[in-house]
This record gives C-alpha cells, sequence and structure tokens, in this order.
DNA sequence: AGGCACTGGCTAAGTACGTTAGCTTGGGGC
DNA sequence: GCCCCAAGCTAACGTACTTAGCCAGTGCCT
C-alpha cells in the first residue's frame, strides 16, 4: 500500500481548498480525510487536531491575502492604492470564502503564533496604503483599524449574503472606498 | 414530575444567554437543555433543531441591537446621532458577542424569514441616522452599507480580540466614526 | 366529576464526528 | 541487508444531534 507523502502544509491546504468549496461549516476531518485518499486517524499524524487544523487554515489565509494586498498595491499610491488593495481584499475574501472564515472569531495564542504574525503582514499592506496620505503617525493605528474593519466587514457580509436589497453591491463597494479616501486626506488633528 | 413551561421565545433566549456567557461556539443542545433543567430531546418540541434555534437567536439578536440603536437616536441627529448609534450598536455586540455571533454566517431564506426581518429592522434604524446627513436618495443604499459595514467590521474584530497592538481601542472607535462623518457630510455627487 | 385530547416531558437508540491507543509497514540511512 | 522511524492503518471510546415511541400533566367539554 503506497503511502500517501502529506505532510502539515499538504493538509492544511486541501483543508483550506476544501472549505472554500463546501462552506467551512461542512469541513469535517473525515471529509478531509476521505479528499486526501487517507483514513480519518491519519491526519493526527499531520494536524494536532482540528481547532490546529482551523488555525493553520486560519494563517494560511491570512497570508494570502497579505500577498494579494501587497501585490495590488505596488506602484500605486493615494486613491489608487486604496482602490487596489480593498479589491484585493473583498476578491480574495469572496474567491476563499471558506478559508476566510476560519479567521473569523479566531485569538491568536501570543505574539509568535503564525496567525499573529500573518495578521501582522496583512496589516502591513494596509500600512503601506496610508503612507501615501497625510495621517500622522499617532493616528495610523486608528486609521488603519478602520479601514481594516471597513474592508471584513463589507467583505464578510456581502459574503454571507448579507446584502439583500435592490442596490448593485459593486457599487457599493465603490461608494465605500470613496468616502474612505475622503476621510483619509482630510484626517487631521489630534483626536483626544 | 412537574413541566418546566417552556415555549419556543424560552428556549432561544436561554440559548442566547447561555451563548453570551460560554460563546457560541460552545452552545450545545445538551448544555442548554441542562441550563433550563431538562433533558436533551425535550428541547425538539420547542425548535426544529440546533439549525433553527441558532437562526431564532440571530434573530433575536438583530432585533434587540435595531431597538438599542432605535432607542439611544431618538432626539439627536447628524455626528450626534451617528455616534450614538456606532456605540449603542458596539456595546450590545461586546455585552453579547454570543448571540451576536449568531448572526454571522447565516442566509435568510426569503424576504419573510425573521432573519430578514429583523435585518432590515437593524438598517432601518440606521437609515434613521442617515436622513440627518445631506445624502442624495440614490446614494442612501451604498451609504447604508458603507456604515453597516464599519460597525460590523470594527466590533467584530474587536469581539475576537482581533486588535492586539497599542493604540486604545475606544480611541480608535472615535476616530472611525469621524472619518464616517466627515464622509457623509461631503456625499455628494454620482457614483457611475 | 369524569373523560378526552393535546402537549410537553421522558427513555432508548441510531448516526456522525473527533480523538486516542496501539499495531503494521514502507522506505531511507547505516 | 538490517534497523528504525514516520506514516499509514484498525479498533474503540466519548460526545453531540436527532428521531422514534412512550407516558403523564393540563385544560376543556360534557
Amino acid at each position: 500500500m503506497p503511502r500517501a507523502g502529506l505532510d502539515q502544509a499538504a493538509v492544511v491546504a486541501a483543508g483550506a481548498a476544501l472549505a472554500d468549496e463546501i462552506g467551512f461549516a461542512g469541513l469535517t476531518m473525515g471529509r478531509l480525510a476521505e479528499r486526501l485518499g487517507v483514513r480519518t486517524p491519519s491526519l493526527y499524524k499531520h494536524v494536532a487536531g482540528q481547532e490546529d487544523l482551523n488555525r493553520g487554515i486560519a494563517a494560511l489565509a491570512l497570508t494570502e491575502a497579505a500577498s494579494a494586498v501587497g501585490t495590488a498595491i505596488q506602484g500605486r499610491a493615494g486613491r489608487d492604492a486604496l482602490g487596489a488593495a480593498a479589491h484585493a481584499f473583498r476578491d480574495f475574501v469572496l474567491a476563499h470564502p471558506g478559508r476566510y472564515a476560519a479567521t473569523i472569531g479566531v485569538e491568536p495564542t501570543g505574539p509568535d503564533d503564525p496567525i499573529a504574525v500573518a495578521g501582522l503582514g496583512l496589516l502591513e499592506a494596509f500600512s503601506a496604503v496610508l503612507r501615501s496620505y497625510a495621517v500622522g503617525p499617532a493616528e495610523t493605528d486608528h486609521a488603519l483599524r478602520t479601514v481594516r474593519s471597513a474592508f471584513h466587514g463589507f467583505a464578510t457580509l456581502q459574503s454571507a449574503n448579507g446584502f439583500q436589497w435592490s442596490a448593485d453591491v459593486g457599487e457599493s463597494f465603490e461608494w465605500l472606498i470613496d468616502l474612505l479616501d475622503r476621510g483619509l486626506h482630510t484626517a487631521a488633528g489630534p483626536v483626544s
């Protein structure tokens, strides 16, 4: 009986792909094992359990999202960069809803947790966008959280079909980007 | 053996309370039954199953959130109303993380689904805020989605401890509200 | 008051999933 | 060629969701 030749990365990658196909909620150890042509307990040679698998998928998703955003903003600045980052992020979430869903509700265990590292990578990509706006250093964190919240909220709501009514969703997203663009340009003055 | 006197509303309410206490992921039919002093299968006399329970909790959460926001903005307008709505929403999510988590990833089955109705109620509350801004009718939907996305994103990220680094989270939230306020004031001109 | 029907509880049992224990064997290094 | 470890396997257990079917409390009607 030949071996499958799996390792942790392969199991996590397959789990992410399967989650994208059937939804994160439907991802089980049994289904993943079947997909990999292996019996369920064999997966435990590569991941510590379902929790560990989920965390691996979450870290992978954040890393890939950071990479997509980082690539998209190359050579751009201002509203151009903001729009590119926004679309890259949303496209990623819509193309990979399962693996991005794995990132929701996951808490990093510490600063060295791969999830924390990958999350910081994504923030760094957004941070590069802000550098082309005149946002003071004291406000960078606030602006970063604001942009991240807006993108995360929009993408997850759309991914869950939270937008039911009439208007075109793509148009709404452009509107959101415009609002952020205006808000970042006029960001000035102390908060406290 | 005396009867517990349960009904659907009581089961859903207890489920929501339990989810707030132990986290939505930890909510099981068994634990909920134990909390209610009843055996697990008895719950099925009131809810069709766990999926149905989750949907009930989600609808309850959206209804309560809408009520909280609606009450908070009474007699306010402009930035005052926006800030009141934002804080009412975020306070609700942070005070009831379990039941709000039930709303994530739930798709309404149709326009008559209680979840869809409750979701529209929450949007109506936010819509009342926008009426005190000079947002054109053609842009109301976009502005609504933008505000909803920003609040939802911020509240869920904070609820999941997604903000790890230094700056004060409350200050960031004020910054987000200010950005939205500025963006809504200057909202003008066609999108397409 | 007595009886009837309905409702809401119960036990028992089946299915699915996660997980652990312990065995077996493929395949590379000496 | 032998040894050893990693990676597969089977067996088994615990927990959770769900269904089937039974029984008793409660309200209503006569």
